[in-house]
RNA sequence: GGUGACGUGGCCGAGUGGUCAGGCAGAGGCCUGCAAAGCCUCCUACGGCGGUUCGAAUCCGCCCGUCACCUCCA
């Protein structure tokens, strides 16, 4: 069977239209990442997600991909084309507020971009063939920018460098904002440049010597603007005509119309032809944020500290949610909707994550018992995998996949005996489902997680003994027929949170879920 | 005001002209000493008003509503 054709909402046309690599079966994509200036959250993985899916996607029909993904360690303005008079910006500001955990801007990068890397993993992103920093490259986001003036698009004032938006004919094209008036230098600028030459004129360098991050330029001492960076590194190393980029949806206007003009004005033609753009996502039913107690972090989850008082207690009680439970939830919702992240789709995804742990721990069991039989199985499975394949083909509809992997999981978990051969079959299935989705077993060793699951061990070790103990009494109660005596051990067991299941292969047991 | 996306049963969420989504919650049943888990069955919706059609959740028009961007934000 030849594989579904790859189809993905394009911005720039308003259409879902068959992805056509410009190099055969060879996607290359930039996906915009973010600015390391506090810890991630729940929102900005869901447009990380839609990358990653993307790749797996194309990975599954048998593309190859390359994908580079940023990471911005450079300060720049909390309002883009602003000289702001106190010279703020938003890793100068956290830098202020958590002065005292850094020594400088670099180290406050450099711990924000190690705890987004291990989110990443955590969440299990695969990783981008290149991974660039801004600052290390702000000497060809230089030579951009000069030729950019040498080409006309740009022109210099005392306080720095601005494309002129009136070179470029095809300016908001992308986000519609193709009206001038929209763009008034009162909506755009506390602090207008009087020498800028258009309201809508955005900054390609900052001339600012007292910047905390600075560099060395033909206009003297400065930092480069917001846009430049992602059109010098996109092209850097994917070249001037590349296939995809993806961002999330306020990145549409004015981030990627920039780069955009950017872009086209240094190559003189189009250079990428697809846009994805992934929309936010709401938490309980509101736009997320701090003062709502609704904002969480992928660590606020995974891993809650016990003063995280923001994050639902029934999550910090159980020490965090499995991070796949998280990325399951983000399926739940196709990256182009609205999607409610709420803690009743995280606690099912949870239960539904641990079913295909449960199913693959059954498989590799019957593969250990090797028994001969029939394959009534594989089929169905194929069926299902080829759904998902679809699914995922039709614009990333990972609601539908996730349903058609939740059938196949089914069709394992409703097998009465696995032969062998039905086993490899499970197991094949289990794979290729992992590799499109994500969602059944991590594929990074994280220090963090090896660590959580050694204590966890540990503890769970010392609480087994105790617990086998209490139901050994129990088993003996109920073979008496003493079942008052034996429901008071279980009542005292669910205290503990262990719940109790008999099963026709004996009593079995696990920790409660919280959630 | 401009631009765009969206509006499906108690909830989440598939579905682009005529047969089933799926999940969660809920109800009944099987199983169980009783539970739990699991399994079976049930709950049949498409914002409103017009239009096209033999037939529309699905196409067209208008209206209403929600969300987002137009200042940094995934």
């Amino acid at each position: 069977m030849s594989p579904p054709t790859f189809r993905l909402y394009n911005t720039l046309t308003h259409e879902t239209e068959p992805v056509e690599p410009i190099e055969e079966e060879h996607l290359r994509f930039y996906s915009c990442g973010p600015t390391v200036y506090t810890y991630a959250h729940i929102g900005n993985f869901r447009s990380f997600v839609t990358a990653d899916l993307i790749r797996r996607t194309a990975e599954a029909i048998g593309w190859d991909v390359t994908n580079v993904s940023n990471i911005t360690d450079v300060g720049h303005l909390t309002q883009d084309d602003l000289v702001d008079p106190g010279g703020e910006d938003k890793m100068k500001q956290a830098l202020e507020r958590e002065g005292e955990r850094f020594a400088n801007i670099y180290d406050l990068a450099r711990h924000y971009t190690k705890a987004f890397l291990e989110d990443w993993r955590a969440l299990n992103l695969r990783e981008p063939e290149v991974r660039p920093r801004a600052t290390e490259h702000v000497t060809d986001q230089l030579h951009a920018v000069i030729e950019l003036v040498e080409k006309g698009h740009a022109y210099t004032t005392d306080q720095g460098v601005y494309f002129s938006v009136e070179s470029f004919d095809d300016y908001g094209h992308l986000s519609g904002n193709t009206q001038a008036q929209q763009l008034q230098a009162t909506d755009r600028d506390v602090v207008e440049d009087p020498d800028k030459q258009d309201p809508r004129d955005f900054a390609l360098w900052k001339h600012d010597p007292d910047h905390l991050m600075h560099w060395h330029s033909p206009w003297g001492w400065g930092y480069p603007g917001w846009h430049i960076e992602c059109s010098v590194m996109g092209m850097q190393y994917l070249g001037d005509r590349f296939d995809l980029h993806t961002g999330g949806e306020d990145l549409i206007f004015p981030h990627h119309e920039c780069e955009i003009a950017q872009n086209q004005s240094l190559a003189g033609h189009q250079v990428i032809n697809y846009w994805v753009h992934t929309r936010f996502l709401q938490v309980e039913g509101e736009k997320m944020s701090k003062s709502k107690g609704n904002f969480y972090t992928v660590r606020d989850l995974i891993n809650p500290g016990p003063e995280d008082d923001h994050v639902p207690a029934p999550i910090r009680k159980q020490g965090g949610v499995d991070p796949l439970a998280l990325r399951y939830t983000l399926l739940q919702g196709q990256y182009r909707k609205p999607f409610n992240f709420t803690l009743d789709t995280l606690r099912t995804a949870a239960r539904h994550v641990q079913r295909f742990q449960d199913a693959s721990e059954r498989v590799d069991e019957a593969i250990e018992a090797n028994v001969d039989g029939p394959d009534p199985i594989g089929p169905q499975l194929g069926d299902c995998y080829d759904r998902m394949l679809e699914a995922m083909c039709d614009d990333l509809n990972t609601p539908a996949a996730a349903a058609a992997a939740l059938e196949g999981v089914k069709v394992i978990e409703q097998a009465d005996k696995l032969s062998v051969a039905a086993a490899h079959s499970a197991r094949h299935w289990l794979d290729r489902t992992n590799d499109l989705l994500g969602i059944v077993e991590p594929e990074h060793e994280t220090d963090a997680s090896s660590e959580a699951s050694e204590q966890e061990v540990i503890s769970g070790d010392h609480l087994a003994d105790s617990v086998e103990e209490l139901l050994d009494e129990r088993e003996a109660a109920r073979t008496d027929g003493e079942y008052a005596r034996a429901d008071a051990i279980r009542d005292t067991l669910e205290a503990l949170g262990i719940e109790v299941m008999d099963t026709p292969d004996g009593t079995e047991w696990q920790r409660k879920t919280e959630l």
